[in-house]
DNA sequence: GACCTTAGTGTTATTTTATAACATTACACT
DNA sequence: AGTGTAATGTTATAAAATAACACTAAGGTC
C-alpha cells in the first residue's frame, strides 16, 4: 500500500522536502526560463532574472517584500512595484507560482512541463513542495465543463506537517 | 459526452451559479449552524451568528471589511478584528471557508458534508461556486501520504469564466 | 449569591500585502 | 534620427491582517 504509485511520480518529486543538486536545479532553471522567453519573444531583463534567480536560490516561497529587499541590495528599485511586476511576468510566463495560502512566491521547478502545479505546504517549517497535479486537474475540469464554465487556472494548495517536522515532534 | 457523470453531482451543485430557494438555505443553513454549535459545546455569539448571516444573505464571496462594514451597521463593533473574530470562529468550525485567491469568505453550502470543498470562481462576475471535490483531494491525500505529508487542510480554486458571462460575450 | 476563571468583545495601533498613477528610460522598428 | 511601445522607477495610497490590551459576559466552585 506504501508503495503504490500514486499522481506524484519520481519526476515530480516535492523538491522542498528532498535533497537535490541544488547549483545544477538552478542554472537549468535559468537556462529554461532564457529559452522560454525567447521562444515566446519576451524580454527577460535583469530585474526579472534576478527575481528568478533569487527564488531559485532561496528555493521556498517568499513574500514579495522580501524580494524585493533582495532586489533592493542588488541595486534595483525599491518600491513595491518593482518586485510586484517581476513577479506578475514570471507567474505570468510559468516562471514562477504564487502560493495564495501564503501570499508567497516560489520558483517554477517544472518549467518543461505544461504546469497546473499543486503545492504541499508544511506549516511548520513552511516548506513548500511542488508536484504535478493531472488528476486533481482533471477533476476540476471536468466538473466545471459539465456547468458550462471555462476554467483558466486552478489553485491548488495542501497544508500540513511535513515528514521532517513529523520527525522532529517524535524523536 | 457531455452528460458524464462527475464529481460533481445533484447535491453539490454550484450554488453560486444556479437558481435556488434563498430563504430556506439561509435558515437551514443557521439552524444548521446552530446545532453544530450545539453537539460541539460552541458558543454562536451574536456577532459570530449575524456574520454567518451576512455570508448567506450575500451568497458570495464577500472581503473581512465589507463583512466588517455590515457588522458595524448592526451595531457590533467596528474594527477589524471584530470581523476576523467572527470568520475565523466560522472557519474554524467549517461554517464559511475562505477563498484564498479573493482573500474572501463565503459561508458553505454544505454543512451536512465533511467537507473539503472547491471553488469555481467566475472572475468576470465574481460569482464563487462551492463544489464538493472528493477526488481532488483523495489525489492530493494519496500523493502526500507518498512522501510522508501529513494534509491538514487544503485549498482547491479554480478561477475562470462562468456560463452567465460566457453567454453575454457570445450574446 | 460571591468568587474565580476563561472565552469573547471592543479598541488603538501597527504591520503586511498590493496597486494606482505618473514620470523617465530603454528597446524595437522604420 | 524619430517614433511608438514596453519596462522601470518613484510617490502615494489602498486593502488585508494582526498584536496588544482593557473590559465584559458566561460557566463553574464554594
Amino acid at each position: 500500500m506504501t508503495s503504490k504509485a500514486t499522481e506524484i511520480n519520481e519526476d515530480s518529486l516535492p523538491l522542498g522536502f528532498a535533497h537535490h543538486n541544488h547549483g545544477t536545479c538552478m542554472s537549468e532553471a535559468l537556462s529554461a526560463a532564457d529559452a522560454l522567453c525567447v521562444a515566446r519573444g519576451l524580454r527577460f531583463t535583469p530585474v526579472r532574472r534576478k527575481a528568478l534567480e533569487i527564488l531559485l536560490q532561496d528555493h521556498r516561497a517568499m513574500g514579495a517584500y522580501a524580494i524585493l529587499d533582495r532586489l533592493r541590495e542588488e541595486g534595483f528599485g525599491s518600491q513595491p512595484p518593482v518586485a510586484y511586476r517581476a513577479l506578475d511576468f514570471l507567474v505570468a510566463n510559468g516562471l514562477a507560482h504564487k502560493i495564495e495560502r501564503l501570499n508567497a512566491f516560489i520558483a517554477c521547478v517544472h518549467t518543461h512541463h505544461s504546469h497546473t502545479p499543486a503545492f504541499i505546504i508544511c506549516r511548520s517549517c513552511d516548506a513548500v513542495a511542488e508536484a504535478l497535479s493531472t488528476t486533481a486537474r482533471g477533476v476540476l475540469h471536468e466538473a466545471a465543463h459539465a456547468t458550462g464554465f471555462h476554467i483558466e487556472r486552478t489553485v491548488i494548495e495542501a497544508e500540513g506537517i511535513c515528514p521532517t517536522c513529523t520527525d522532529k515532534a517524535n524523536p
